[in-house]
DNA sequence: CGTAATCTTGACCAACGTCAATGTTCGTGG
DNA sequence: CCACGAACATTGACGTTGGTCAAGATTACG
């Protein structure tokens, strides 16, 4: 499989390497279980095998700001392994499964194989242009393109992976977590979803986002463009 | 020196590594100078040596959202090398002087010397964490928190630099800049500039930050808390 | 010394947040 | 299968924060 091979990549043998050796646990979590905790250091290396969770942290004021989605193949939790107790919590929004590499195990592996850690680096690299878009949304767009820009990052990761339709994909957050990754409160992101629905540029019905034509929702969020 | 070890880690050799043998090309930039542009593909990774920097994005609307502030010591491009053109752009805020290392030259070295791409992963999850704060603070913060805040940041990474003194550091940029920065614009930047001076929690004199009491301004913006 | 860039402020407007009430969905025990 | 409660979704009314416009003051620099 092609995109499943892009997607692990970095966790993936690329021809018989040591990776194959490391301890593994597969964890079963239901939604709202932690992953990881804010100011504890990480047992190890998570991917998400299936099912999806959030990144985020919580502020003194209580509010909490969504740092991302995880979704199936995505990796949490190497900053914690390299550098100590996280900053940030993790945890499953649905039931999941994720899978667990031994921390000591993947610093060794990281001193020893340049591959593996090539292949990290790269991983966290696409991660950071993601990051820096978010930023960019948050920073210096209005409600209706935000969201819309957040929903075609998910749609298109998830596409990537062979999760999406042509026309729609999962959508298992709630408003609230919309609100709370996108920067606005769960009222006004009310507002933004009855609008863009009345344009018909995308729509969430029940656990499900429909995306009725991807280029219209692409070019109404300057997404790709940023 | 110990700070300088550890910041320019990354890029330093440990005990004699072969990054010495990297090609190296020092560039004086003026202020305003591109150092990457967006769609263009790196020649090489950058070090800043002296100077302050910016990496920004521009939307289709004509508005900037900075990124992140470049200071002495931090690295940019590195994306670029690996991944492909770079989706942001970089420019000189004050006249500067940055260090290239060859971009082929680096690829072969991370794809040798385990120690150099550990080292480059570390340097990039510190990033992350950066990263991961200010999306808390464009999404969740007000405006006195959010400038407090980036000031905090700015203070404290020069001052692990010696670039700063106990009571503040330079502070090159425009009131624009700062806006593009934390997601306000010019006006609401200003106003909330003079709250601050007029709560005594810090104040832009010239090209100067003074903050008369850090641990006011750090409890202020909720700074290392998140 | 003059011009352009930047800073600063007031007045007004739009976007977004808060509160509160009502409807809807979903899981659970009977 | 139904009843019920809890969590979630939705909406209106209203308050606050932040954006826009425009004008005058200040600074930087040739």
């Amino acid at each position: 499989m092609l995109h499943r091979k892009r997607q692990f990549g970095a966790l993936n043998s690329q021809d018989g390497a040591l990776i194959e050796r490391i301890k593994r646990k597969r964890i079963a979590l239901a939604p709202g279980a932690d992953i990881i905790t804010e100011g504890r250091r990480s047992q190890g290396l998570y991917t998400v095998c299936d099912g999806w969770a959030l990144r985020y942290q919580r502020l003194r004021t209580g509010s909490r700001q969504i740092l991302d989605v995880l979704l199936p193949g995505d990796t949490v939790a190497l900053a914690s392994v390299l550098l100590g107790p996280s900053r940030h919590a993790a945890q499953a929004v649905t039931f999941a499964n994720v899978c667990m590499l031994n921390g000591r195990q993947v610093v060794t592996l990281l001193k020893t194989d340049p591959r593996f850690a090539l292949g990290l680096l790269r991983s966290r690299l696409e991660e950071e242009r993601r990051a820096d878009a978010r930023l960019t949304m948050l920073g210096r767009m209005g409600a209706e393109e935000r969201i819309g820009y957040f929903m075609m990052d998910i749609y298109e990761r998830l596409r990537g992976r062979g999760l999406a339709s042509a026309t729609g994909c999962p959508f298992p957050l709630r408003r609230v977590d919309l609100a709370d990754a996108v920067g606005l409160s769960k009222v006004h992101v009310m507002r933004a979803l009855r609008e863009l629905r009345a344009r018909s540029v995308m729509e969430i019905k029940g656990r499900e986002l429909i995306i009725p034509d991807v280029a219209q929702l692409v070019a109404f969020a300057g997404y790709g463009t940023v």
